[in-house]
DNA sequence: CCTGTCAATTAGACAG
DNA sequence: CTGTCTAATTGACAGG
């Protein structure tokens, strides 16, 4: 469990896959429906930006993480020793994969059981090894994947979080599992990784809420005494013009452009090229930081 | 239509 | 007993 949450967390900067945020939420879907694993070779840190930033003008969905995977040669030969998955349960579950499913549809638990009973396909057998649990009684316990192939599920799942029907079922032949059960296994590993992408930018958003909030705090105070510098003549003339200053001290009005054409020392900064009358008096006093 | 993915949900296993 | 984790199911939807 432990190391699942590591690995967990290691993953989720690998796989930046919080996408649907349309169904999540905030803004209307544009059209993408599915979800997208962007930017892996991205640095952790910048991913998320670019997932915050791209998450909801990103289409890609499923298929582009299917194109992604292309490009991604198939795990690897099954190990010798693997009891090889029997081809004709894995056929049937690759065709189609709710096909396990729906046959067991029955819902009921024990219903299931009896499915599952019925075939001899690993998925418990695989289990196995160290779960020496006899449940001969017939109250079949859950399915719970052992180390080794969650370990393996999770290295497959750094290197890819979808999997092609081939790597599917490479990967339920290598683990003894059924390909369907690799394919649960992925949907909610990717469910997982969501969800706590999720939680990664709700604090994320949280936290810059909270900065903006205070920043305009900030600024607010500064606004109002600017204002209050404003409203009090004595010190406002007191103030020393900033260098940029064209207008004229002495009438208190916005000096005419003649001003500049002999140019004292230093010319009007380019950004004085903004009309001066039309900036409020305040907004050049120096800054108050 | 078929296939694959997702969201939502159910339910078993297990730790506290 | 309760809460959490997770395998598994279901139905909707999209793309080819």
């Amino acid at each position: 469990m432990l190391m699942e949450k590591e690995d967990l967390a290691l993953s989720l900067s690998l796989s930046s896959s919080a996408n649907r945020f349309d169904r999540l939420s905030l803004v209307p879907s544009s059209s993408s429906s599915s979800s997208s694993f962007p930017s892996r070779s991205l640095p952790s840190s910048c991913q998320h930006w670019s997932r915050l930033l791209l998450f909801r003008s990103e289409g890609g969905g499923a298929g582009e993480a299917r194109r992604g995977l292309r490009t991604i040669d198939v795990n690897q030969p099954p190990p010798a020793g693997a009891a090889a998955g029997r081809p004709d349960s894995v056929e049937a579950d690759a065709s189609s994969p709710n096909s396990a499913v729906s046959s067991v549809g029955g819902k009921r638990p024990a219903e299931r059981e009896a499915e599952h009973d019925a075939e001899p396909s690993c998925s418990r057998g695989a289990s196995d090894e160290e779960e020496g649990d006899g449940d001969g009684d017939g109250s079949r316990k859950k399915l719970r994947l052992s180390k080794d192939q969650s370990s393996v599920l999770e290295e497959s799942f750094k290197e890819h979080t979808t999997l092609s029907t081939k790597q599917k079922l490479a990967l339920a032949k290598q683990l003894n599992l059924r390909p369907r059960q690799v394919e649960v296994w992925f949907q909610n590993r990717r469910a997982r990784t969501k969800l706590k992408q999720t939680e990664v930018d709700y604090e994320f958003l949280k936290r810059c809420c909270e900065n903006l909030t205070e920043e305009n705090r900030r600024l607010q105070k500064e606004v109002q005494e600017l204002r209050a510098l404003k409203l009090s003549p004595q010190l406002y003339m007191q103030m020393t013009p900033p260098t940029t200053l064209t207008m004229c001290p002495s009438c208190e009005r916005v000096s005419k452009p003649s001003f500049s054409t002999t140019s004292t020392t230093n010319p009007p900064p380019s950004e004085a090229a903004a009309p001066r009358s039309l900036r409020p008096p305040f907004l050049d006093a120096p800054p108050q930081r």
